[in-house]
DNA sequence: CATTAAGTTCCGTCAAGCGGAACGTCAATT
DNA sequence: AATTGACGTTCCGCTTGACGGAACTTAATG
């Protein structure tokens, strides 16, 4: 027979569509027509994969990435809002700096300002690489709900781009701690050998949707010059943040 | 191991988002990294489902199910475009008028316009009956695709609630089938006994979205009056209609 | 403190998803 | 017209993970 499985988790989407301050799991479970149990494993998956969450003492609501299901045209709104902070922060590093969101486990480059020097790293739009060794990836990452977080890593392909890469789980958990308690990520010989990166997130109403980087050589990443750029880098992205938080639901589509 | 159905699921519906035109099967496929015979079926269950469609050639896009998923914050907006059409019908006959959409496979009321008579069948909205039995419920599913037909047919409950409603499938294929001949439903103690419902469609620029009824104690309609309500209703909903279809993507949220 | 109602977890059963391989279909190329 | 290749679609045996009743936990109420 069909999915009937599907059916039943988009009923349920459904059914939170219309209760934006969260619904209790016996309404839910009775407005669809579900058991309990059912409704509320259910749930519990569509909670890990981020769809929904669990609005304390037993109420779920939807969050914002149902919405990027139907609007991915949501991307071209992110890059107008970033382009401007991220010409500044080229124009001032004279290295590259990318735009990336998490998307299907993989990171995906939204828009990226190359550095005029002739020694870079090419990337170019609509790339993707794995979530977990690029700076962009951890920004991100790491400011996830941790069941989020948990099936990333249990789901992501972890990719061993450079001999440097680290692939071990215990390590990126290390790692990813560390970019929580910092505010940003700083990745060097992962993706590629000699190329730093420094990451920062992304945050809408609703947690983080996307991370700025810097990449660059690693000769051109002294000592002093590291400290200045993650300054600038974390402003960056602080200023987009406040940006998309300003327009919330005015620029949905 | 947690759901990774779903996230193959979900990935696709990602995917197809930044594709309005459709996008084809091997590009899904690889960009989410799934097998293509996997892809497929998961592109062939959402499409039954109503959430992607299949526009030739074997290339796929969403439909306007997915924002529905996320903005039921529609229903007040149809409502309003309903409204002043069912005042003036519920002026006219003096009758009940309804809006109703399907949703899980029932059809529920968002908005009721009661006669003034008091001779009434009383629906509020908010509450939810079976779809094949009430005209409300004819009308929209009659205007499905027919693998959504099949679906329903197969997935809902129906129910019998009066010892003259129709359960039997094929009984219901040939009204549906009826019912998409003529434009309208009409339907006779399905739901109560002695309430006779008139319902037509409500299309916006991707089919079928809601219905409107017309339900009234049989003794109310005779033969004169039922033609010319259903002129009237047919002529309301096609209004109501052209309004959604002046407004695309004005109001999606 | 008993009682009820709601959320959460468990677990044996078995339906249903999986994806490689085989098959159709169409169009460009020789 | 035959050949080739690329892509969409279907098949089917293997195995996974969904199912939901019942038991358990927690919170609110009398």
């Amino acid at each position: 027979m069909e999915s009937a499985h599907l059916v039943k988790v988009f009923a349920i989407l459904e059914a939170t569509a219309g209760h934006p301050e969260g619904v209790s799991l016996n309404e839910l479970a009775t407005l669809v027509g579900l058991p309990k149990s059912t409704a509320h494993r259910l749930l519990k998956t569509l909670c890990t994969l981020g769809y929904t969450a669990n609005c304390g003492s037993g109420t779920y609501r939807q969050t914002g990435m149902v919405k990027r299901l139907a609007l991915a045209a949501n991307d071209p709104y992110w890059v107008s809002v970033a382009d401007p902070v991220m010409r500044k922060l080229n124009k001032q590093t004279k290295e590259t700096i990318n735009l990336g969101i998490l998307r299907f486990e993989k990171i995906f480059y939204l828009h990226v300002l190359e550095t005029s020097q002739t020694l870079r790293r090419a990337v170019s739009a609509q790339m993707s690489d794995p979530c977990f060794s690029t700076a962009l990836g951890r920004a991100i990452v790491a400011f996830l709900p941790t069941e989020r977080q948990d099936f990333l890593l249990r789901h992501a392909t972890i990719e061993r781009r450079t001999p440097k890469t680290v692939v071990e789980e215990v390590e990126i958990k290390k790692i990813l701690r560390k970019v929580a308690k910092d505010g940003f990520a700083i990745e060097e010989d992962q993706t590629d050998l000699g190329v730093t990166c420094i990451g920062t997130p992304v945050f809408d109403s609703e947690g983080v949707v996307a991370a700025i980087s810097l990449s660059a050589p690693a000769v051109r990443i002294g000592g002093g010059t590291k400290k200045q750029w993650v300054e600038l880098m974390l402003e960056g992205a602080q200023s987009i943040s406040k940006t998309l938080q300003q327009n919330i639901g005015e620029r949905l589509l």
